[in-house]
DNA sequence: ACTCAATTGAGACTCAATAACATTCTATCG
DNA sequence: CGATAGAATGTTATTGAGTCTCAATTGAGT
């Protein structure tokens, strides 16, 4: 059943290809799969070797290129946190904004459901006549508490 | 009164300094000067410059290093935009929490009082128990129709 | 199968930020 | 007040994510 969802979304992405006059290679789809399967976030680097599992000629450029791509066809979505380097998500089923929770410790990201502040974001914009593309509350927090219950598994290492 | 205001962060910093027995010095002073006489928003770059203006002998390295000091001390923040370097402000009198609306054709910065957001942010954290650190809403946006107002004065050239 | 533009991989490159290290300078103590 | 320890500095090299170049390859319409 998984499978299919994500046959499903694999078909979204060849026909926003074509849409595009864009070719369907076998690279593309190394890096489409590889986003599907790759855990909640992930690097660009994390999804290099995850592409290059199901094609070793996957070249990190080609990552780095077709990332645009999958973020365009809104299959995939940047997740930024405020370090030098950019997490994605794969856009499985999420409906409604979410606010972004990031454990400075672990590296850990939780997304909430926040759905009052899409609305909240557009209406600030506005106000300044700007047309909003993009919103993200971001929040940097510190899971001491949650060590003791065992959900913090990561000491910042990167 | 500028002045005198600046004098009185001024103090702060050396304090801050002090406490943490960490040395004052020139380069240092110069730093958090040139902080508080940069414009709204500027970056690591930026601050260098400025700088240099006092203390010709300011190293890119020693701002690097300022840089945290003066965020620690909550004299500066970050304001991240999304892109590949920071921007950061001299906190002068904001009180309340503040969205960042980034016009994403000419990177000017809108700060907007939006004190519901603290509450909301620290609401949504707590419930998962992590301890808020930070927390920011960003809102990229495009100003077409600020251009006819003459306000989008920057076409993106970074 | 043929063709040609789109796409690719390899590797050079950019640029913000950091690290290493020998030298300089601050603040304290005698 | 001057000596001293070690904190801070500038210089230079380095990192690392991301981008660019270009010759070689490949997809897809004919």
């Amino acid at each position: 059943m998984k499978i299919e969802i994500k046959d499903q979304y694999q078909e979204t992405f060849k026909e926003f290809l074509t849409r595009k006059g864009l070719r369907v290679t076998n690279q593309r789809l190394a890096i489409f799969n590889a986003a599907f399967t790759c855990g909640d976030h992930f690097t660009a680097e994390d999804l290099l070797d995850k592409a290059r599992n199901l094609d070793d000629s996957v070249s990190r450029a080609t990552v780095y290129r077709a990332l645009p791509l999958l973020t365009e066809s809104n299959l995939i979505r940047e997740v930024d946190v405020g370090k030098d380097y950019k997490y994605y998500a794969a856009n499985k089923d999420v409906k409604t904004f979410q606010a972004q929770v990031i454990c400075m410790d672990c590296e850990k990201i939780f997304e909430i459901d926040a759905p009052f502040m899409e609305w909240y974001g557009k209406t600030v914009a506005e106000k300044l006549l700007l047309s909003v593309e993009d919103q993200r509350l971001q929040v940097s927090a510190r899971c001491d508490q949650l060590k003791s219950k065992g959900s913090c598994d990561r000491i910042s290492q990167k």
